[in-house]
DNA sequence: GAATAATCGAGACGGTACGTCTGGTCTTGCA
DNA sequence: TGCAAGACCAGACGTACCGTCTCGATTATTC
């Protein structure tokens, strides 16, 4: 992250236990503030660490926010239910029960927001969230191929580009459908959804 | 002394031209300093106006926002080119060529952000900014009955629920892919995206 | 002082309250925490104004200072006792007693210290305190040449040297021994060092 | 088993370099920043040194400002004119330009002020600082009765009350004369307040 | 020669105040 | 009554120092 200290050189080392509770209390504050009301004072305070602290790790409250939603999403898992379509409507529930819970709500829309402003930001978003999400349709496709329900791809740039409109679509509907129209991305939509956008990739090649 | 202002109360009316010079001026500083850096003493300075009567008219910058983003939204026509995949494109292009804008970018997701914490503002959002885009769905839809390219539905409710869907779908993935991918939504992406999704609708039903 | 707005222009005008308030605070946080542990936000709050209202009126603590100790001074008076050296002696006990004032002691020597490397402050001092205090070195001239007791000067560049040496001895005498000494200036101090001024100024002529 | 090392415990003794440049380099920092605006960590980064080091030695800044600017006063000496006049006047010029640097201006005066509220800090002063210049009172008087000028003290209680008279006049009158009057105690200023002081107390006897 | 013990540099730590900025509200006088 | 101007209270901002605390690395004495 930012510590590390690679060869132990002079002075105090920063304390492990600080970026923990820091990260900890900012998906509090995010719960019980939103992001517009949380203050990077609350935060330290929370954590018990002074303000300081936090800033010498942290540029400001974008990036803290990043780092702290970004753990909620490294709980994602591929499951193996046998089916491609089984294992995208899991992903896809474990994905819309993430962003169902308010710290993840609040905080990854407002930092996306702030990303159309700040290019550094929207770096950190692709390479502490998005990424680590994409591999999920990477690993996926590779499963299905491994089962003969998908044929083994012959053109990786194309593989690559459609990818990336899977992962804007899955990511996008989830996101839309919980945040905008504000309905549960529940068992019933996903299954729905899942099927339009099999049907969709199939048909389509 | 006759007063005459229709249905106006005594004293002063208030100026109609505010107003808009407000809602420019909001699109404008959104423009110059994106949602988080918009101060309402800057837009108040920017339209010429005493902070004082824009919080007489709004009560807020979230709401002062939707309001200056709704009227973005309004430009949004459903072209007629012939065939359902051909409207489906020119709309979503057009979405895309809006949300490209930097004051939409910056200011959209932020109140949609905002609105996870405040049931007012996502009622006003769905009221002035997602209802009027839903219509678009409704009335391509009917277009494409009336033509023959799709079967009069027979569930309403089924209906219903598949509008809500291709809702999600289409400006969730057009969102994602213009801020969180941060790559164009143009032509070719749009093509390869309109495809898989009536591709996908067909074949699910 | 700072407010005033000569011919009434536009907006809110500045609260006259707010002055003797913050003034007055400033005085007793002097007492209560002396120059350098004094802050502005804690004078804020003793005066029950925010902080924004202070910094709107004084660029900072050595100015607020400055006007607060100032005002003390004000409080001196040329009394007549009769004779020369009895006015002088009037004068001194006075003088002494508002240096013995922790107030002043904390705050005066704070601000002339600060003014060491302040232009402008040493300025403000000057105009605000010190002349102020000149003048009764001018008056008691004038009131013992009315007497008879002092020869009417000759010429008034050697007079205006001579009172400005007055006011170094006396002042500078009084506040040694206030601050540095750490001893009273009482009756029998003020009494042996008039003697020595008095004498020493008739025989030195 | 017998210890040798006079006072000194076990483990590496303290640098005696790093007073030396610490003490310089804190009266360098008075030169460039004045004391309010004075650091120990600049202290310390100018002297070559860790904060911690400096923190070892003295207690805090004021201590710290006492000790520096008290080697400046080491310089005074009483020079032998022929004269008590001329002696006064030797040593008042001495003092005078001393107090013109600016480490002693804004040092000096500093520390008083944060004296009236720090019993222990005006003991340093008048230990480190005064106590070393009152000394050249008792040995001018001394001296001016060996010559003869001035007749041999009968009371010592007296003597002692004059001394301190002097002193404070002297000391007050320069100071006040340098930082509050900023006018420069040259030595035509320094003739007229030496023959002031003089014929004071040879008349007042 | 090791063991012991204090000092040294570096720099992170919990705090506190800084001076500025913004959010909303409240007077003013003019229209 | 609306409006521009601008003062008002409240409170967060990000920075700078404070004085303390770990660290690993010296540098002396003591065994």
């Amino acid at each position: 992250m930012q510590s590390s200290t690679p060869a132990g050189r002079a002075g105090r080392p920063r304390s492990a236990a600080a970026d923990t509770a820091i990260l900890a209390a900012t998906r509090e504050a995010l719960v019980d503030l939103g992001w517009s009301k949380l203050t990077l004072g609350d935060v330290a305070m929370r954590a018990g660490v002074a303000k300081t602290t936090l800033y010498r790790r942290w540029s400001g409250k974008n990036e803290l926010v990043v780092d702290a939603v970004a753990e909620l999403f490294d709980q994602l898992r591929l499951p193996d239910r046998g089916t491609l379509a089984a294992d995208i409507e899991g992903v896809v529930l474990q994905f819309a029960a993430i962003l169902a819970r308010p710290e993840a709500k609040s905080g990854l829309m407002a930092v996306v927001a702030e990303s159309t402003r700040d290019d550094a930001l929207r770096e950190r978003i692709r390479a502490s969230i998005v990424d680590r999400q994409k591999r999920l349709v990477v690993e996926g496709r590779a499963r299905a191929q491994a089962r003969g329900e998908l044929p083994p791809e012959t053109d990786p740039a194309e593989a690559a580009r459609t990818a990336d409109l899977i992962f804007d679509v899955v990511a996008g509907a989830v996101v839309h459908r919980t945040l905008v129209s504000a309905e549960p991305a529940d068992e019933e939509w996903v299954r729905g959804f899942t099927r339009v956008l099999l049907h969709g990739l199939a048909s389509a090649a």
